[in-house]
RNA sequence: GCGAGGGUUGCCCAGCCAGGCCAAAGGCGUCGGACUUAAGAUCCGAUAUCGAAGGAUUUCGUGGGUUCGAAUCCCACCCCUCGCACCA
């Protein structure tokens, strides 16, 4: 080995030999299987930290799995299709200065070419091969003949297949979807085209439809289960209403609503037409039926109604709604002639229909009288309609008087009365911002209602309710996202699958629309089976017929009428099929968090709907994001770190080692210089250990004759194997370097300190190994030193093995460790120099104490009382009467607080601290850099401060003898 | 608002599910020492507070509670991060 640590040199040498040997290129065998898949990167720049962590997280399972013996395939590809990099590819082709300096400068594309990648089909061609590069530089132990391209024809003609398979099972469907849209650019508005209003979302309400005559008077409403407690509706008199024909799949009706509210529903799946304009006065007063109820219900005035919010009419649940009980309540006295109202309004009877524990008949009657809100104006108004709300949806069910919704939880009412209401036609839905929104053009937006837009049928009940089933069956890592995943299933309802713009392709039964790119990436692992045999050659695109896919992937259809049509030999037929049998389903799928709300659930619900039950997923594991310095990243704006610029600057294992250990899971890791600096240095004072070792030409294993030291050795290693075994399965990267690495490195110097050295060689030959899945290269390279001919790539993960566990040599080392702690410690305190250092050992009587604990303990009922009782009963005891019920009295608790344990060890293994500590004097002399003595207290032949008492098992008795000041 | 995660000793962070040698692992930083002509690297030690004998005291977002015993269990509250869609 090299005198100092180069890594580019040792990497580009083993990534040569791996890619010569072809080494991570697995065909099936005997061997089991371990199919392991990271989503292929978006192209719209090169790699960056975020894929470094999460793309390494997926190699060192591969390499971990595949030293425990596993066939391991970890494949990659390319992901092109959507906007994004034709958005690039014309920010690029105008120059945009931000992009220009952002892509120059972070992405590292060097200034001659930029300029040139203006169209999407060049910026694909330059960072394919970008990120292929930049992976091999890392050391991923990827598969590369089966890579592909989200474009290329081949692709194209499986994810035809794909899509005219699961329309043909009816879960493809057509209907409309509101989006954001600016009337003034006639367009669809995205996060980036907003002025204000970025956190808008858009909100469902469902419009109630009140008749007056032949007219329809809509309410807006976010909670439909509350039209069985209408008393009255609220019509605003400075409002300008409008009627207006309206019509809704051949159905007319004549609607009043605001003229904000018209202008709204110009924009949904509505014919709308102006009739004419309607005054306030005309509509406040009359008399309306609840097409819910049957009840009749008058309209009063209120000037809290905005004409902008919902229809400009709301209604009127004053039981439950604090404003409304408010607003009624202010009305009880005022004069309401010139609306021709006469009624006593305080003869108005509330309607209760939601019973809630916390509160009693009327919430809001009761909520605005405890809390003392005198009127509409008062900001408690605001908190009460919070807190009624809340409880109400939380713990509220629906009473009686909701017919057959009764005892329904009211958080689970709203879809279902929805979907009653508009069957019945008592209601529709309608789509508002939760916030205005505003154009960068500076028009107010709308929520328009796209029609005929194509949708993967997400909503579906019996779809979702395989995916349960899939999750249930599923290992989810870590355990904790699985109820984040049951969650988003529920929420998840039907998804646009097609769109206009981008790249992609075009979707098979409606050529004018283009598969949208979350869609076309679902089940496409299966397709790295097939590509191995595209990219060879042995198949053309000609060959890619539905059967094909349909024989090989699903394993339906004749294998000779396929060979037949496709004119794929059956020979080859037959081992695609059984490629894609051997290696199907994906074992492990990890990914970065962003996706669990999107990729990774469209991916299980691609694969439940087309794959049957023994090729759906085996599980899903995610981590979280990369900061730079505090800072998020951002592709396009800045800043960025690259794996290509961090692999150059620190080298692969290095930048490995490092953002696997720097944060845990699903944590976000920060990525700080600092933090790599320090790697550097670990990564090199192991290699810096290893050549030491391996220059020292000492070779002894562990057949020879052990000392305690070394015994202490190998039984706290095995320690650190079983740790680093279960974090790696569990993928705690974090966890699985603090034992194999920090850990143990801290122990060897402990050992090395002790005079251990016999078994250096043999230590080091399985921390290699140990090491070997994060930091390839490096321990390839020592791996090689040492004399081994096969790479340790596919060299045998250590394993724990117990029988290598010495209880007795791990409390001995505690015992000598313990003791010159203490020594320290005094030293320390009582700023002496030693002249000489006394320990005594405990005497017999108290050890004969603790046996006597360990073996009333394990009959279960070890106390004060009982301890001293027995230790009475024994006649060479007596003579130590005085001290024994002191002695017991300070042991009982610690057996009892947890301290048992190494009690009982002590006890079982019977160990002899004199000879212990004898054995260590030399090592305790040199530490303490002063003579050392030892005695029993048994009979100490010098003991001036009568120290000896204080000695107990595990815990010798120290005198330290002062040095004299001159 | 809804959903998820989090608040630990200078910093990053482990511990919490299965309460007890937990003043709390590991790393970083800082300070002191060894080595060196020197720097770096490496090694040793310290790093809540107090302490001239290995000890004592106060800590784990805040306030309560359960328990012989709480960073860990229960309740309430405060604060922070992320997601809420048709976009990868």
């Amino acid at each position: 080995m090299e005198q100092d640590y180069r890594p580019h040199d040792i990497e580009t040498k083993w990534q040569k030999k791996w890619n010569e040997s072809r080494i991570f290129e697995p065909e099936p065998d005997s061997r089991e299987k371990f199919f392991i898949t990271i989503p292929y990167p978006y192209l719209n720049g090169n790699l960056h930290a975020g894929h470094t962590r999460t793309f390494t997280i997926g190699d060192v399972v591969a390499r971990h799995k595949r030293m425990l013996g596993k066939n391991v395939l970890y494949p990659m590809g390319f992901h092109v299709t959507g906007t994004p990099i034709v958005g690039l590819a014309e920010l690029i082709a105008s120059r945009d200065p931000q992009t220009m300096d952002v892509y120059e400068r972070l992405h590292g594309i060097p200034g001659d070419i930029l300029p040139t990648l203006d169209t999407p089909e060049k910026i694909v061609d330059y960072f394919k091969v970008e990120s292929e590069k930049a992976m091999r530089m890392i050391g991923y132990s990827i598969d590369w003949r089966r890579k592909f391209t989200t474009t290329d024809p081949t692709y194209k003609k499986f994810i035809e297949w794909q899509y005219i398979r699961l329309e043909e099972k009816g879960l493809i469907v057509k209907g409309s979807h509101p989006v954001k849209w600016c009337p003034n650019d006639n367009n669809p508005v995205e996060d980036h085209d907003i002025l204000h209003g970025e956190e808008a979302t858009i909100v469902e309400f469902t419009l109630i439809k009140f008749r007056y005559k032949d007219l329809v008077l809509p309410c807006a409403t976010l909670r439909p289960e509350t039209t069985y407690g209408v008393t009255n509706l609220w019509v605003n008199p400075k409002v300008d209403y409008v009627k207006a024909r309206v019509e809704k799949d051949g159905k007319v009706e004549f609607w009043v609503v605001s003229k904000e509210a018209f202008r709204k529903l110009t924009f949904t799946d509505r014919e709308v037409e102006y009739v004419e304009d309607v005054p306030a006065k005309d509509i406040i007063g009359i008399m309306l039926t609840n097409p819910v109820t049957g009840d009749e219900v008058i309209s009063l005035p209120a000037s809290f109604v905005k004409p902008g919010n919902g229809s400009g009419i709301v209604m009127s649940v004053p039981a439950h709604a604090p404003f409304d009980y408010l607003a009624l309540r202010d009305l009880y006295d005022a004069d309401l002639s010139e609306y021709g109202i006469t009624e006593d309004l305080s003869e108005i009877k509330l309607i209760s229909l939601i019973k809630v524990p916390e509160f009693g008949e009327f919430p809001a009657k009761e909520i605005v009288e405890t809390m003392g809100i005198a009127s509409q104006a008062d900001p408690k108004a605001e908190e009460a309609t919070k807190i009624v709300y809340r409880r109400e949806f939380h713990g509220g069910v629906l009473k009686e008087i909701t017919g057959k919704y009764t005892g329904y939880p009211v958080s689970k009412i709203k879809d279902i009365l929805t979907r009653d209401f508009i069957a019945e036609n008592v209601g529709e839905t309608f789509y508002e911002f939760s916030e205005p929104v505003v154009c960068r053009c500076g028009t107010p937006c709308v929520v328009n209602m796209v029609k005929g837009q194509w949708f993967l049928n997400y909503s579906n009940p019996e779809w979702k309710e395989k995916v349960y089933k899939c999750l249930n069956q599923m290992r989810i890592i870590p355990a904790e996202y699985r109820v984040e995943f049951e969650n988003k299933v529920d929420w998840l309802k039907d998804k646009a699958c097609a769109r206009r713009k981008g790249l992609g392709t075009r979707l098979p039964f409606d050529k004018e629309w283009l598969i949208e790119s979350l869609g076309d990436s679902t089940i496409y692992m299966c397709y790295y089976i097939v590509a191995k045999f595209i990219q060879k050659g042995d198949l053309t695109i000609d060959q890619l017929t539905l059967s094909f896919f349909d024989y090989v992937l699903f394993g339906k259809g004749d294998a000779a009428a396929v060979a037949e049509e496709t004119g794929v030999t059956p020979a080859l037929l037959e081992e695609i099929r059984s490629d894609f049998t051997y290696w199907y389903p994906v074992d492990l799928r990890s990914s970065g968090k962003d996706l669990v709300p999107n990729h990774l659930l469209f991916f299980l619900f691609h694969h439940v709907a087309l794959f049957d039950e023994d090729k759906w997923p085996g599980s899903l594991a995610v981590n979280g994001f990369v900061s730079l310095e505090g800072q998020k990243m951002s592709k396009s704006k800045g800043p960025i770190l690259t794996l290509e610029s961090a692999v150059s600057e620190y080298g692969a294992d290095i930048t490995r080692m490092y953002i696997l250990s720097t944060a845990e899971q699903t944590q976000d890791a920060d990525w700080q210089k600092t933090g790599i600096d320090s790697a550097r240095r670990q990564v090199d004072r192991f290699y810096a250990f290893a050549r030491d070792v391996i220059e020292s030409g000492k070779r002894a294993t562990i057949g020879t004759e052990l000392k305690q030291i070394d015994r202490w050795m190998l039984s706290r290693m095995q320690n650190y194997i079983r740790e680093t075994n279960v974090a790696l399965d569990s993928i705690q990267t974090r966890e699985a370097i603090q034992n194999s690495f920090f850990l143990l490195i801290n122990d060897v110097r402990w050992y090395q300190r002790r005079g251990g050295e016999a078994l250096l060689y043999y230590v080091l030959d399985t921390w290699v190994r140990l090491m070997a899945p994060f930091t390839p290269h490096l321990c390839e390279e020592i791996w090689e030193a040492m004399g081994h001919e096969d790479p340790i790539s596919l060299a045998q993960y250590p394993l724990y093995n117990d029988d290598l566990i010495d209880e007795g040599a791990e409390l001995a080392e505690e015992l000598v460790k313990g003791t010159l702690d203490d020594v320290e410690e005094i030293i320390r305190v009582t700023k002496m120099t030693p002249q000489k250092v006394h320990l005594y050992t405990a005497p017999a009587w108290k050890t004969e104490a603790i046996n006597c604990a360990c073996t009333i303990q394990a009959e279960g009922s070890l106390d004060v009382g009982t301890l001293i009782k027995a230790l009475m009963a024994n006649p060479e005891m007596k003579r130590f009467g005085k001290e024994i019920p002191k002695f017991v009295q300070k042991l009982v608790p610690e057996f009892k607080s947890g301290g048992a344990e190494r009690y009982e060890t002590f006890a079982g293994l019977g160990l002899d601290e004199e000879a212990l500590l004898k054995e260590s004097s030399a090592f305790l002399e040199k530490e303490i850099d002063c003579p050392i003595e030892i005695y029993s207290a048994d009979s100490p032949a010098y003991d001036p401060e009568k120290k000896s008492r204080f000695a107990e098992p595990l815990r010798p008795a120290i005198y330290i003898e002062a040095k004299k000041e001159e």
